[in-house]
RNA sequence: GGUGGCGUAGCCAAGUGGUAAGGCCAGAGUCUGCAAAACUCUUAUUCGUCGGUUCGAUUCCGACCGCCACCUCCA
């Protein structure tokens, strides 16, 4: 297995430290809103890394953290007229419900911030203890100079950094590098004790000391939007490895952007979208679909068209799998038939390991399960049930390939059981109905059944089998 | 200004030093009382432009054009 190290800029094969269990740290979502698909995406990458490495028989610990203070939230906070612990808060529950519509699955870990001040004030402490940072006026300041490595992450080299003339100049710094672990409060902002004066902390902290605290010293996979790979990540590099001498983070991941219509997504641009409303517009999967249709590390584009797309290929996968459902498990039926169907199914799972095993190659990995899917129905339209044995067992291949990718079945039947199953019948008894109509010739009532079910969003559709029908929005 | 990335059919998007996955759309067909749905088939001598290396480049190198991101809070 192969991971683009963007500490390197290259792909490497991808060994965990510990064999037992490969540990990933995700940075998560500053909750002063609701997460928007740019989050979205970035949570997606990293459950379906998780999901992949545990179908390759890893164990994982995944952690995935919410930065409940800062700036933002405290503004935001203010403009509602609520808390910023209680906006805070709110945002959090709403984060972990968004995640969960969109089939990802909990984080093992889901730390706070401002639960774990204690650690990071330690971890600020050592680092003031090793001369790597210093304290004006009760906020603590990193001393990038201390740490010959900075700017190893993002390819930076000191004085690209100083000649930046966009950097804010903080005249109390002794550097225009050096960023602050500890903000001394300001009136009426939430604050925390501190051997400083009150305060709270900054931002790259928080992520150094949850990530150490939950995983050690030393991480497997750390992953994040690419947008953090400069500051953010340098930073909690530099702070984390100064403090143990270990290497932080052994891979590195960075999440390309999302656009909306060819334009980033921003603030400033008005064109946020939340990944709640996306979710009211489109099924889980053709969302998901979506989000892992392009490789995670190219920019993706997010419009009407490519979502329409998605819900295209989704039909199409679904077509096929609801059509393969009933040989589900009839891998001793008679027949012998279906040898190049056999082929194509092994064929399917090797290119499918082997694009998720060239760094998480989702885009690659769907090529290899639609071409399944021709050969399946191809199959399918010759109808011999001597492939029965071999149709079982592609329904068990793509299944299998798709629940990696969360794209299948991960819609909770919502309906009351005792509901669904009065209305079943229901309808069947109008198909019933029809098909005498039907044989009767009675095209007249036939018609009327059809239309005024199709108005109930019930589609009857006939095949050579005779009747079915399904559900459509 | 510095750093990095991208440019593949109508659209989206993989990919490889040896002759272009997949999806959407479109066209044709199968099925059907009609329809819808579904399925099948067809659709890039060509991979931004111009050079170079090579027996051979879309793939490597160089130049150019175009687009984008980061350097500031941001997934």
């Amino acid at each position: 297995m192969k991971i683009y190290n963007s500490m390197n800029r290259q792909l490497e094969d991808f060994v965990p430290l510990n064999p037992e269990q490969v540990s990933i740290y995700s940075c998560g979502p500053t909750v002063y809103d609701y997460i928007h698909m740019g989050n979205a995406r970035t949570a997606l990458v990293t459950d379906i890394i998780r999901r992949y490495l545990v179908y390759r028989g890893y164990n994982v610990k995944l952690v995935q953290n919410l930065t409940d203070i800062d700036d933002k939230i405290i503004g935001r906070a203010a403009e509602l007229g609520v808390s910023a612990k209680q906006l805070a808060h709110q945002n959090g529950e709403a984060f972990f419900e968004d995640s969960q519509r969109l089939g990802i699955q909990p984080a093992d870990v889901a730390p706070k911030a401002t639960e774990h001040i204690p650690e990071m004030i330690s971890l600020i402490q050592t680092l003031l203890d090793k001369g790597a940072a210093y304290v004006i006026d009760g906020s603590v300041y990193y001393r990038v100079n201390q740490f010959a490595e900075y700017g190893k992450l993002s390819g930076r080299k000191p004085e690209d950094l100083l000649a930046g003339a966009r950097v804010e100049v903080d005249e109390r710094k002794e550097d225009p590098r050096d960023f602050d672990m500890w903000k001394a409060a300001k009136p009426g902002e939430p604050s925390w004790e501190s051997p400083w004066g009150r305060g709270r902390p900054g931002w790259h902290i928080e992520c150094s000391a949850m990530a150490m605290k939950h995983l050690g010293e030393t991480i497997d996979i750390h992953a994040g939007g690419e947008d953090l790979q400069f500051p953010h990540h340098e930073n909690e590099i530099a702070q984390s490895e100064l403090a143990t001498g270990c290497t932080f983070a052994r891979y590195w991941i960075h999440v390309a952007f999302l656009k909306i219509d060819g334009r980033r997504m921003g603030k400033s641009e008005q064109n946020f979208i939340l990944l709640r409303d996306a979710l009211d517009n489109y099924p889980t999967e053709v969302v998901r679909h979506f989000l892992i249709s392009a490789h995670y590390r190219h920019p993706l584009d997010y419009n009407q068209e490519s979502l329409a797309k998605s819900e295209g290929a989704l039909r199409r996968l679904n077509n096929c799998l609801d059509a393969l459902k009933k040989y589900d498990g009839q891998f001793e039926a008679n027949g012998t038939g279906g040898a190049a169907l056999q082929d194509a199914i092994q064929t399917m799972k090797s290119q499918f390991i082997t694009a998720m095993d060239t760094d998480f190659n989702t885009a690659q990995a769907l090529g290899a399960i639609f071409t399944l899917v021709s050969e399946v129905n191809r199959s399918l339209s010759v109808s011999d049930e001597a492939d029965a044995p071999a149709l079982a067992q592609a329904y068990q291949a793509l299944t299998e390939s798709c629940q990696v990718l969360g794209i299948y079945g991960a819609d909770v039947e919502r309906s009351d059981e005792g509901d669904v199953e009065q209305r079943d019948q229901l309808v069947n008894l109008l198909l019933e109905i029809r098909q005498d109509a039907r044989s009767r010739k009675d095209w007249d009532t036939s018609d009327k059944i059809r239309d005024r079910l199709k108005e109930l969003n019930i589609e009857i559709q006939d095949t050579r089998e005779g009747a079915t029908w399904k559900i459509v929005s």
